[in-house]
DNA sequence: GTGGTCTAGACCACT
DNA sequence: GTGGTCTAGACCACC
């Protein structure tokens, strides 16, 4: 894995938005075993202490459970991922809107150009 | 005004896409003067020169251009600006769909969000 | 190399056009690669920043290409180096013309001269 | 009239060739008064020894002469002018082959350039 | 070692 | 006071 972190926001929310995007994208499964703390230090290029943070946070959240020496896992939890999956898709809407807002694009002109409405090209 | 520049992308681009989305969100106006080069430095808080290579940029795109000794002003050429907007939106439009798709949301997916098919909050 | 700007138009055009002449003329070739900057602010005597802002203009026009870290190269784009070289010929030809009118020789008296109906000496 | 000296070369040489100019051209005829050396002076924004200088020159070249005390004339000596007409359109000629040359263009292409065998705007 | 960015500060032409 | 050019020198990312 090749990682690129940017400098404005700390490691440890970039990794934990890493790892959530592979748990609601199903990249990581229910269940699933998750790489080692220290496994996944090295493919980050960070230090463990960094991975251990994020880790904690995702537990908090639901995402990932704990079985005591024998590693982490994805939770097995639908609800919590379909709820963290909404928050997380809401967000990015929101925040597409909010883009779309500053350069004077109101919501309706928005969804008329995603609609195709309105023309355009990607 | 105040302004935060993140530390991953040069200066002088974030100055350029900053300005580049007051002219196309029309809270710049054709024909209307900006705000003297070392004026901008000073509100940006960085070196004129800094400023200089960005408004330069905007002047090679036909977002401005340059009275000499008077100072320097939205281009009036509507085309231009509603061509920069239109590259603006499908860019945003466009990085938006990669976001989803990063998350495991197809382009029809997101078009369904979007319009309200599916639920979310914000 | 030695060069000798004069004083009346900016360096970087002076070196923007020497540069330019080396290319259209095919004593720099497609993929060649360009001298690095710093070297070549010393061949010309002036700043490193005066260099980059030269080469930066010809990777606008689409005469050069950077590898970075590797270095900057000619293009290998035969049409952009033949758009430029005519460019440049229609230039000097008119800049000829234009010249010649100043001192009372029009178009065709030009022409008659330079093919031989006159006679002249050089 | 207003008028541009460029820094590289001495202010009374480009007072001479612009003179030369006007008298090949025939904007000045022969045995025609020149301006008085302090109105000139202050057309071209100089000092007075500066013109002097140039008319000087121009003298020992035999373009004018003086009647002492009553101002300066153009040379009603044809062959003079057009001797120097001439060495004139040579110089230009020669500096414009030369910049073709450089370009990569020997003289039968510029030759073709010019008759429109080659295709070229301006 | 490569290109790229940025600062601090200077000087110029123009008006 | 305006934009434009230039220098000297620094730091960064990439490999």
């Amino acid at each position: 894995m090749s990682f690129n972190f940017n400098n404005e926001t700390p490691i440890y929310l970039q990794i934990i938005e890493h790892l959530k995007k592979l748990i609601i994208s199903r990249q990581l499964l229910p269940n699933q075993r998750i790489m080692p703390v220290r496994e996944m230090s090295l493919e980050y290029g960070v230090n463990p202490n960094t991975v251990q943070k994020a880790l904690k946070e995702l537990e908090d959240l639901g995402l990932i459970y704990t079985e005591s020496t024998n590693g982490k896992y994805v939770t097995n939890d639908e609800n919590i991922i379909n709820k963290i999956k909404d928050e997380t898709i809401n967000k990015m809407i929101g925040d597409f809107f909010y883009s779309m807002e500053q350069i004077g694009i109101d919501k309706n002109q928005t969804i008329d150009y995603i609609k195709g409405n309105r023309k355009w090209i990607f």
